[in-house]
DNA sequence: GAGCGAGTAGTCAACTTTGACTAGAGAAGG
DNA sequence: CCTTCTCTAGTCAAAGTTGACTACTCGCTC
């Protein structure tokens, strides 16, 4: 959630809630995410009095509705914003959001960081395995765990997959795929104020509840 | 959440939260979804409230501690548990944590009811699928989309691995694997009061002293 | 015989998430 | 001209989650 509104809040690099809130959604983020209006305002002003962020109070807009509040990203914000970043991409917690926003995000790091944080993540994913397969591997033989091991079944299989699926995203950006920081003209990956958004939501998503 | 709870007093007839906790800590239910003691009791007084346990106030344990109260489930409590266990089971929504839910609880239902719910789940799966590369494939030739792409792929390579594992489980269980509901002396699932945990975590728990 | 650690059982405040709701402006339609 | 719809922008109460904390007992050691 902070990682995904300080990564829209930087790209504007001034931006009011229902930008972020637009740019979650062209990002899919309603989709993978908690990413709903309440969650947004809360983070903003959250990381307002934190002082991640810093708040702008305007007056109502052009276009009706009630005066918005502008934000814009401090140092510190910038900081946390990137440690953030980082983390998503490294860690290994099983959190498919986490990784998705850091997907989304990754190329606010140059092209080497990125490749460098994807090996520590294989890495991570590595040791996670070696330590749960070590862990839960009862010593009287197999099958004890009964149906229970399904789920440790299950989980290394995530593992396992999750593995592959990153070293192709290794491939592909070592191959030159996508713009990353500093590399020119960057993907935009904001929406212009006013522009419509080509994925904007018919009523049902394809992450809705049946 | 609710779920685990439910499933943990139901095999017990009647247990407080310690006995709770114990149990998700036996199934390592803390490694794999939010299962802290403060999520627990919150669950337990919640579904209290909600008539779908019902408290005994009891007097302080024999072994030191604070006054503990004693849940059981109601029939209240039994409709929504199954109701849940079946969602979990067949609805694809991403939510790993469920799924792991679902398949160490299983064993509730009986077989035939099992393999179709997970049959119901690949569908889900599949529609899901379909709907979501029908949805965010852009009319303009892939790679449209740049990096905010790799979301996508992450999560369709998800679901692809996702089903091809139902489909293992599924063969395991027609194959005969496990005692289901109905099927002669249950897998032992629960701890008896003062078994100890084999699977215990050498880790620290929150809660522990430092 | 005092202190210490470990186990038992649970509480609490702070924080986050959820889902429903508000309220004004322009557009559409009869 | 009046109603209804959609878009803009955001609020709020209720629920859930987190991590630290309490308080009590038993066994052990120094």
């Amino acid at each position: 959630m902070r990682l995904l509104v300080l990564g829209a809040v930087r790209q504007h690099g001034r931006a009011h809630g229902y930008q972020v809130r637009n740019d979650l959604e062209y990002w899919g983020a309603h989709e993978w995410s908690n990413a709903k209006p309440g969650s947004i305002y809360h983070a903003l002003k959250q990381m307002a009095k934190q002082g991640l962020l810093h708040a702008h109070e305007i007056a109502p807009s052009t276009a009706g509705g009630p005066p918005r509040t502008e934000y814009e990203i401090t140092e510190q914000g910038t900081e946390e914003y990137f440690r953030l970043l980082r983390e998503a991409l490294t860690s290994y917690d099983q959190k498919p959001d986490v990784l998705s926003a850091g997907l989304g995000l990754m190329v606010d790091l140059d092209r080497e960081e990125a490749l460098a944080l994807l090996e520590q993540r294989m890495r991570s994913i590595g040791e996670w395995r070696k330590a749960v397969t070590e862990y839960y591997t009862p010593e009287d033989g197999p099958g004890r765990l009964g149906h229970i091991g399904e789920i440790m079944d299950f989980w290394v299989h995530s593992a396992d997959t999750g593995a592959e699926w990153t070293r192709g995203l290794i491939e592909r950006i070592r191959g030159g795929a996508y713009t990353f920081a500093g590399e020119g003209e960057p993907f935009v990956g904001v929406l212009a104020e006013g522009e419509e958004n080509p994925y904007a939501t018919g009523e049902r998503h394809p992450g809705d509840a049946h």
